[in-house]
DNA sequence: ATATATAGATTACACGTGTAGTTGAAAAAA
DNA sequence: TTTTTTCAACTACACGTGTAATCTATATAT
């Protein structure tokens, strides 16, 4: 479990849909992003060459074209961005963090009777 | 309540001493600053300048030194700050955000019931 | 065999950031 | 009054990022 290199906000898109469907092209990824993005192809395949440097990610060759798959897992990026904002932001102060979202984001009931479950669940062990 | 700017790592330690304490000068924020970095005076200053040019903060003269003061409160930031990650990381899903930290993250008894009594409280409302 | 399309590599370029050094003007000290 | 100190302003400079355009080599179509 290597450190979680630094990845941006252009890359994580990148990172978002191969994590969710690997391996894939810089075309299927393409196709894709073009939803909600308007980049141009080669815009990609910077990105591309950007986490493969960082080693977020590899790929294999196959005719000429690549098919790039994570090396950096969703939980890990995820666990580490969290951390880092939780530290950065409250200064590490996890219930603080917490707490402050719960007050001031709205949820429904059954989001609230789902986290008392984990909660009790939490507390059990 | 204007849209909150965007804040650099380097500059959020800046506001987090003004939050503490305002109005404060740039040596005061050097004093507070000198214990966790080793930043150069003219380092803060820069910073200082920065978070005028994007309205984050303010200043008054007297006898030809700045007092600085925050215009963007802490809350407002933290607030900003929870969205954004919130949507970037987590793609805006609150609940799965918080159950991942409350599954992932070590929490004591007590952090756990002011929890609940939180989650209480907000059913009720 | 030649022209064209295609994939990746290389180059580009502006803006934000981290981190100062230098300059200029005013205040304080000598 | 001349020197020194002290602020803040201006300049610097490398690195990451967002966002491509261009180049090069191969594959494909004619």
């Amino acid at each position: 479990m290597n450190e979680v290199p630094q990845i941006s906000n252009s890359e994580l898109k990148i990172m978002k849909v191969l994590w969710k469907k690997a391996p894939a092209t810089a075309n299927d990824i393409m196709d894709h992003l073009s939803k909600s993005t308007d980049w141009k192809p080669t815009t990609i395949k910077t990105l591309l060459s950007r986490l493969v440097k960082k080693e977020a990610i590899d790929f294999e060759e196959e005719n000429r074209t690549y098919y790039y798959y994570p090396l950096v897992k969703e939980k890990e990026y995820v666990k580490a961005e969290g951390t880092s904002f939780l530290k950065r932001v409250y200064g590490g102060a996890l219930t603080v963090m917490i707490a402050n979202f719960l007050e001031t984001e709205e949820l429904s009931d059954e989001d609230i009777d789902e986290l008392k479950t984990i909660l009790n669940k939490k507390k059990e062990r």
